[in-house]
DNA sequence: GAATATTAGGAATACGTATGCATTAAACTT
DNA sequence: AAGTTTAATGCATACGTATTCCTAATATTC
């Protein structure tokens, strides 16, 4: 019974275990890789029994079981990915697409989604999944072909802002029953699940905090149309923080300003050139408060002395600055998680709603003294 | 000829286009994806046609090209890669190994490493493969097995220093044929291929830099051990520098630091209890620098009035720094590349070597006057 | 106008695994 | 002791594509 022998004689002459070779390039070294089929000659069982065996099904004999895995463990053998996908129709992989408008060439990437990117990876890889990344332009006419073209079984979007461009092609996705997860504000009438950061509370935590060290006219940067939902949240808490506070809002303090460190200097340099009265910025995010502290540092002002900032985001950079960075951290780590989470959950069927992570303010040196 | 009939008369029962289901989970929504055997049908063509004018074969006419290619689209259709991989035995995707000693939990990635990451992703997306992206712990008994189970045609591995501890697997995977390029100073007796930065000539220019500045005393953090290859280079251009300028190298300068900021301030604060005479530090990375900024502001020294400092790798906080952080520039925009470009090479196929790229000096305000 | 080359497309099959069903032998029931 | 359950395994097949022949029809040659 522990004869290793074959139980089916071997074909004449097409067991051409060493003749075959990879389509196209010459592995010189590579010996054909071991199948299933060969373990099954190997082990004297068949081919059925070893992809049990394999996974450790009870509907095979723990001998056989163990005997199968010794021979797999001595031949290296290792599941050809692809024909268990194709036959089992899901491929345990994910895929994330990072949409982000860099002008092509070397621009580089937003710290925060490089934040994102690297916690994503590490709750996918926990998770069992392996993860697909892409890059996607805004402007591209990007087909999310990733779950259709069986590649992944489920998406995670990543990106900021403008998700309206491709709201259709989400439509479509819902339509066909595809498992994918949006970064990003919660938008209540769009299809599809959301994980995102409680934009609104950290706008309004990081207000309260300059209105607490007394400042009454706080200037906003950041963008004013309805692009970007989550800008919008970050005013809506500025506005509930000022009215809690019963300071009126002077519209006029409120500047475009979007994710580069380059739109946040522009603004700053409007604000100034404005001739407007301010004693601080709350920044949409530590790009823009980057470039602030730098058109303000180029106009003789100090920070925070003379100007207090805070930023959005509590990239790695934000806590180097000189001044270091008062921000509001949104935490990339359970963001990462609980978006794994959530397209895994879709994808095992279950239904889940959107999660808003709380977000918190890292209060450091931008904004002077941290009198509470 | 051009009608569109169904060659074959459709199988009798088992045409169960809308009855099959998703293996498991339930996709309400999902109509069954459409195969190249339906379009086959109702293109009146047969089933390998399809394949072949979905890829623009010459061997099917152009008329009969375009009709199908029109149905394809029409449906929606994409070719699913797992059968396509199969029966190819080729994936169309590289898998980037990241080797990073993170203890586990949140930890965060070093930013160089997320930059190279980012340049990867772009330049295999240009060249048109996907990557598979995942994290190994040096510590795992981590199987590279992308290659062995057709995950990806070929390896990239990303990492810092220790290479040795899984040599004795890339020697494995050497034998098997595998197609893996290695990011990390070139090791003449190791199997495989490299692509690195020039090591020696940014430990060179960095520490010429200082000499320049008519720095003698100039200390030097990096490790000490054979286990980081990258640190030894640059110590070797610190010592070249020093030759060239007839200047003595004080043993007693070197010390022992990692990747960490946390190693960069414990080196600065032995060097300082040492009470050895200095003038600046060459740091052998940017994140060593960060740290020794650090413990010399907590000694009450400033930078560069009292000591100067040069940094290693240009990490996008190196700029933002207090002072900015005169550093040596790696390139991960061509590093990235370069890596892509290679695997893709071996992978066709083609012969490489290993490349060696330049590094520039960034000259910045971490030293002082930039006299030249 | 017969022989040959060329073109367009189909039939058959292989890629390597996972699974529904059938089969056999052993264990258990009454 | 005959029937029934259970355990262990094999058979056949499907997953969806790409490729190697082959065939038929048309174009080309002398």
């Amino acid at each position: 019974m522990l004869g290793v022998t074959f139980r089916k004689a071997p074909k004449d002459k097409n067991k051409n275990k060493n003749t075959r070779k990879k389509a196209g390039q010459e592995k010189v070294k590579g010996k054909s890789k071991p199948t299933s089929l060969d373990i099954a000659h190997l082990a004297g069982v068949s081919q059925p029994t070893v992809s049990r065996a394999l996974r450790d099904s009870p509907l095979v004999s723990l001998e056989t079981r163990q005997k199968v895995q010794k021979i797999a463990r001595e031949l290296n053998y290792k599941v050809d990915v692809n024909a268990r996908n194709l036959r089992s129709q899901q491929t345990n992989t994910l895929a994330l697409l990072l949409f982000e408008d860099v002008g092509g060439g070397e621009a580089f990437i937003n710290p925060f989604f490089l934040s994102m990117l690297g916690s994503i990876t590490r709750a996918s890889a926990k998770a069992g999944y392996d993860l697909l990344i892409s890059f996607q332009q805004l402007s591209d006419d990007w087909s999310a072909e990733y779950e259709d073209a069986n590649k992944a079984d489920g998406i995670i979007f990543l990106g900021y802002g403008d998700y309206t461009s491709y709201i259709k092609r989400i439509d479509k996705l819902d339509d066909e029953g595809a498992h994918f997860v949006t970064w990003g504000p919660v938008i209540e009438d769009q299809p599809g699940h959301f994980v995102g950061c409680n934009n609104e509370q950290g706008g309004f935590l990081s207000t309260e905090h300059l209105l607490k060290l007394g400042h009454t006219k706080i200037a906003f940067l950041g963008d004013r149309s309805k692009d970007y939902p989550e800008f919008r949240d970050r005013y809506r808490g500025y506005q509930n923080a000022h009215k809690q506070h019963n300071i009126e809002i002077q519209e006029s303090l409120r500047f475009n300003a979007f994710f580069s460190e380059e739109s946040g200097y522009k603004a700053t340099i409007e604000l100034l050139d404005s001739g407007r009265d301010f004693s601080s910025i709350v920044c949409s995010s530590d790009l823009i408060a980057i470039g602030a502290i730098k058109a303000l540092r180029e106009r003789g002002l100090r920070v925070p002395r003379d100007k207090a900032i805070v930023g959005f985001d509590n990239i790695p950079t934000a806590e180097h600055l000189a001044p270091a960075l008062t921000t509001v951290k949104q935490d990339t780590f359970e963001a990462g998680k609980a978006l794994v989470d959530s397209v895994i959950k879709l994808i095992k069927g279950e239904s889940i709603n959107s999660v808003l992570l709380p977000t918190q303010l890292i209060v450091r040196d931008s904004c002077g003294s941290t009198s509470d």
